[in-house]
This record gives C-alpha cells, sequence and structure tokens, in this order.
DNA sequence: TGGCATTACAAAACCGCTTTAATTGGGATT
DNA sequence: AATCCCAATTAAAGCGGTTTTGTAATGCCA
C-alpha cells in the first residue's frame, strides 16, 4: 500500500484551535488530572466533592472542550469502531443489513466503517488487514470469505458455519426452502426449476442442501437438466442484477426440458426470470410460477407480485452487531457457533396452480 | 481461487502483543527516530544510506511491524477518515452514491464512517458533532439539511445550493425535466400528472422548479389538481417505499381529474404507481404512460420497462469524495459551489403514445 | 592543521489524554 | 502532642508514534 501524502489541512474555517485538557485545566486552576478524572466519571470522581465537579463541568461547557478523539484513543487502546466488509454496498441485500448493524452499533457508540470489496480476492485479503490497522476493535463479515486469522472478534453473516470461534449469523435456509418447495408442490407442481446462487457463496450451499433435502421429503424430484446456478462476470463480479436472472432464465427456456414453477435464487434474479418468461410469451403464473427470495421492497409492487421467502435483513444486522460488542467487551463468554433467524414464506401473485395439461 | 494456508485462530494464546516501533528499534540497535524516518520515507530519510533502509525494511517486514493508527494521527493530527451522513441507507439510491463515494476514498486511503438519521432533526443535530468529535477530516452529507456550521470541509449532494463555503453535487434537474416532458410531449401527452417529492428533500424543491420551466417552454400546463406530493410519516420518516407511489396514484386516481401520464418523483414510486394503476384496471402505457426517475437496476427488469431519467449516482459519489479530497489537502483552493452531472432519459415501454380518445 | 560541510544516527520534546502513585493540609484519635 | 486517616488534588509515567534539534565521526579544502 503506497500511503500518499497529503499536505496539512489549512484551518481557514476554524481559527480557534480547539482548547485541550490542559488549557481547560489551567482555565480552572485544576491539574489536568483531576479535570479528566471528572469529565470520565471515573471511579476516582469519587473522591472529588460535587462543587468541584460541577464547576469543572460548566467549564467544559463554556469552553466547548472536546476530547481529542487520537489522544484518548491512544490513551484507552480503543476507539470504539469496528469494521464491516461487504460484497457490494450498493446490493439491497447488504444496505439492509447494513441499516440493522447500524442501528445497534450507533446506539452503543461506535462508528463502523465500510469496504466493499466486489468478490476481488486480493481485495477480500487486503482489506481486512487494512481494517485492523485502522485498530477496529471487531469486524462484521456479510457473506465474505475471509480465510486468515484476525485479531480481533469476527461475526459472520451468511459465511461458513466452520469456523471455530466465530459466530455465525445466517437465515435458516433448511425452514426457508422447505417452505417456499412446500408451497410449490401443495399447488401441484412437480416439474420444479432453480436457480443455484453464485459459486463461491455460502449461502448458495446451504440454500441447495435444504433444497434437496426439502424436496427429498416431499418426495419430489430436483432434475440436474432443470437447475442452472447464476453466472457472474468472473473479471468484475459487481452486484447482483436482474439481467443474470433474465439470462439463466432464457438458457432455461433454450434446453427445451418442460417445467411448471421456478424457485430463484433471490427477487433480483426472479424479476429477470419473469421478465424473460414474459418476453418468451409465457404468463406468470398461469404458465410458470415463480418463487424469489429476500422479499426486497419492490416485491410486493410488481406485475405479477411476488411469491417469496422474507429474510429478517435486519434484524440480522443487529443481532451481528449485538453478538460482535458482546464479543468485544466480554472478551471471553463462550461464543455461540451459529444463530439462524427463522424466514417467512410471502405468498402473492407469481404462484399459482400447476398448468394441467 | 487459491487456498491459501489457513492458521488456526489462536484464540487464547493471541496476547502477543503487537511490536511497537520501539521494540523494532531495540531489535535493530537503532533508535525510534531513525527507524520512523525510514518507514515514512521522510525527507529527512535522504540523509539515510540504502543499507541501513534495507535493513529497518527488511526487519519490520519480519516482525510484522504495523504502526499504532492512534499513536501515528495523534502525532499527526489527522486520521484520514471521513464522515458520510445519509438519510437512510438501505435505499438504493443513497447505496448507489455510496458505491461511487467508496471507491474514490478508499483509493485514496481513506476510510468512512455512514452515519443515517433517518430524517429525524435530533439526529441530523447530533450526527456532524459525534463525527466531528471522532475526528473526521471532511463529511459528505447526502440530501442531509445540516444547519450548523462545521469545522471541517463539507460536501452535499442534493442539498441546497446557497451555503457559501460548501460544494454541492446534484444532477441537472432542469435538464432532466425537460427531457422527460419534451418526451411525453412529443408522444403526444397534454394532461400531465406529477409526484412532487417529499417535502424537505432539497432534490423536489430543484426538480419542481425544472417542472415548471420546462413545461412553460414547451407550452404545456402544470395542474395543481394532478400534482401530488408524496407523503412519508413525519414521525418516521423511512425510506422510500413503492406504497407511497401506489397510495398517491390511489389519490390521483380518486380525484376523477383525467391525466394521461404521470411524471413521477422517482422510480419507486413509479412501480407503486404502474402497480395502483393496474389494480384499477388501467393499463400502461396504453392508458397512461409512466416515467420515472433515477433507472433503479430493476427499471429495465419491469413490466412493462420502466421509463426513466436515469441519475449518474455513483460518479456523483465519486465527484463528492473527489471535491472532498481536494478541498482537505488543498485547503484554499477556490470552491466550486455548484457542480451538477448530466442525467439522460432512458426510453423503455412504460410510455407510449398518449390514448386518442 | 584548522574550519566546515556532510553523513548517520540519537536525544528529547511533543501530540493530548488516562491513570497510578504521591502529596498536602486538616480533623479525629490516642 | 504525636499519630493516623481522609479528603482533595496533583505529579508523573505512560500510550506509540513524529519531528526538531543535537552530536560524533568522517571527508574535503585551503
Amino acid at each position: 500500500m503506497t500511503r500518499t501524502r497529503v499536505p496539512l489541512p489549512s484551518k481557514s474555517l476554524s481559527p480557534a484551535k480547539p482548547v485541550s485538557l490542559r488549557t481547560l485545566a489551567e482555565y480552572l486552576k485544576l491539574s489536568p488530572a483531576t479535570v479528566s478524572v471528572v469529565i470520565n466519571d471515573s471511579p476516582a470522581a469519587k473522591a472529588i466533592p460535587k462543587h468541584t465537579k460541577d464547576r469543572v463541568l460548566q467549564a467544559a461547557r463554556k469552553l466547548q472542550y472536546r476530547p481529542n478523539f487520537f489522544a484518548r484513543s491512544l490513551s484507552l487502546k480503543r476507539g470504539f469502531m469496528v469494521g464491516v466488509l461487504v460484497p457490494e454496498i450498493s446490493e439491497g441485500y447488504a444496505a439492509a443489513i447494513m441499516r440493522g448493524i447500524e442501528d445497534q452499533l450507533l446506539s452503543e457508540g461506535y462508528f463502523y466503517f465500510v469496504a466493499s470489496h466486489r468478490g476481488k480476492p486480493d481485495l477480500i485479503q487486503e482489506y481486512p488487514r487494512m481494517l485492523i490497522d485502522r485498530a477496529v476493535e471487531g469486524m462484521i463479515l456479510l457473506n465474505t470469505p475471509v480465510l486468515q486469522a484476525l485479531p480481533v472478534p469476527l461475526v459472520v453473516i451468511s459465511g461458513h458455519h466452520r469456523t471455530p470461534g466465530v459466530t455465525n449469523i445466517t437465515v435458516d435456509n433448511k425452514k426457508a426452502t422447505f417452505a417456499a418447495l412446500e408451497h410449490l408442490v401443495g399447488l401441484g407442481h412437480r416439474q420444479i426449476a432453480f436457480f443455484k446462487g453464485h459459486r463461491g457463496s455460502s449461502d448458495t450451499e446451504y440454500r441447495w442442501r435444504g433444497v434437496l433435502q426439502a424436496a427429498a421429503k416431499l418426495g419430489i424430484k430436483v432434475r440436474p437438466e432443470l437447475t442452472i446456478q447464476l453466472q457472474r462476470e468472473v473479471e468484475n463480479p459487481g452486484p447482483s442484477v436482474p439481467e443474470e436472472g433474465y439470462v439463466t432464465a432464457q438458457e432455461l427456456l433454450a434446453t427445451g426440458k418442460r417445467f411448471t414453477a421456478l424457485f430463484a435464487f433471490n427477487d433480483i434474479s426472479a424479476i429477470g426470470a419473469v421478465r424473460a418468461f414474459r418476453d418468451a410469451g409465457l404468463r406468470v403464473p398461469e404458465d410458470v410460477s415463480v418463487v424469489g427470495f429476500d422479499d426486497i421492497q419492490a416485491a410486493a409492487y410488481l406485475i405479477p407480485r411476488l411469491t417469496t421467502v422474507r429474510q429478517p435483513l435486519r434484524q440480522m444486522g443487529e443481532m451481528a452487531a449485538r453478538q460482535l460488542l458482546m464479543r468485544i467487551s466480554n472478551g471471553k463468554g463462550k461464543v455461540p457457533q451459529l444463530i439462524s433467524l427463522a424466514p417467512e414464506l410471502v405468498v402473492r401473485e407469481s404462484t399459482g396452480p400447476a398448468p394441467s395439461s
């Protein structure tokens, strides 16, 4: 990493240099130690009479004293910051989760850095290091396979469950897929096509296992010729876009195999697929039913309204942040290996009875 | 992906505390000063022979020396961090812009904090302070009316243009609205309905002015009874959701006034509106044309595909970050007051000729 | 041979805060 | 009256870097 040198910022906008603890102390004719103790209400503050405390606090307010963040952090050896690593911030999925993360973190006085690696292995390698160097106290990894061991607590969302010492938060893919398939089977569907998620995403893996289990339990076959993996530019992984679903659905149609329903990997690809079916002259749901995954905001307003599995994204984010903060403060409490939150099937218009013929 | 060897996370035996500059210096039998100079390649390094430099660099690598962020920042009086304030991170609009911001910032060695205020006045007041206290060197405000003067450079996206000393980045609303209206008028539409944006957003204001100007130039009337402002819970502002467009379109229909086209404030509300029209038995675009704004990812895959005005969101973010970094480093270069980027009308299927009757 | 750069490093001050250990001046105890 | 305790502060030692100033040793030239 090249460290670019940037000249010092001019203080044109801030002619008055900030008051330090020292100047405040001088003003009060007290020592910095006393002032510090009072302002932080540290244990030693018990020994200080209310009168003095008030005097200090009042002066601090009057002079607009603001503790220097770096000095304080250096002394405390912590800065109340965490890092959040995501594949792509502009994807609704990540954004929804981050919303939950942020709620929780800010309310506890923590701030967070975001870095999106776009699936590039070098960035996946580099960003964690950079964040560590920035003295984050922990990290949340969203759908991001970090291999290196890191010297801070880690919480992983939708990651592989097997790394010891890291907590994994995920939706219960088994329950989710079962609900979706049960719904389709209940409507009479037997020939069901599947979009598998992108390679490398652990959701892909676990969700697919869920599909296989559910199919077995429901007594239907998962036909290899009806399952297609969503492809993505390897060079430039980019976000999940409807186009992936569109072209994948076209591939599916091109095989000529008959199917009456599609269980897409997510809503975005479902949108693309519906569009592709439509362009091919097929009606949804009369000719083919489509089930999405995620329940993004628009799902309820599409034409047709999308049947989908709702992920509790925000809660997952909240949970992740909460777990991380617990581990940061406790340090050694026992760590749950896996927390899975319950999904919910939302039935709308894109699914219907299997065509009789 | 090549699987790098994974050192097991040595959780319990991790108390190996990081090597400091001092220990590194002792190891090298040099003074901390020398080591620091070499590692930072500061001017004084000219006086140090290559041999010594190599020795230092090599030892640093061997011992895995990592400068302590807080110590370094305290000394330098800067931490290469900026703050980004947004109304709501989970809205695609903000996320797309943040993507551009991040690209630019990280490539220059900066990290950023995000805080979303959800339109709450107290948070809009509080977060800037907290960020300042965290020693950010600048802030980017996305659609966020900050009233207080702040002691760091500011760049505003889609804000009011009038604050001296802050750079405003925005889409050229005038050009955008003209293109959209011209398109509709060219298709024969005369009775055009409008969604106005939420109160308080400055885009709302400027875009509305654009509509009025464009309408005047094109010789069409803007009828008050056909313009409705998107409403949002005042208590809990939340993100922009299709439902707003849905209910607003229903209101519009309820007035009984005839219109053949709708220019929505954004794609999200357009989606809701299309759905509402459809539910009311109207076809889009045969009975009513709809134009959105933003060109979100899904716009091209909706049924019907949405005609919309594409905002260069990512570029706006990049531009904002670039401007901010310039102001941080230059300090006193002259500040552009307003930078407006060109939008682009994307014609798809949701607009068509005005019905003849 | 003295004067003067230059080279190659080290000492020490400083950044602004936290924290531990020490200090001071009563008041209570013996 | 000497001792001890306690309340109220403070001095000073970090935290881990950067930077200014200093210094010993060498080379160069007159």
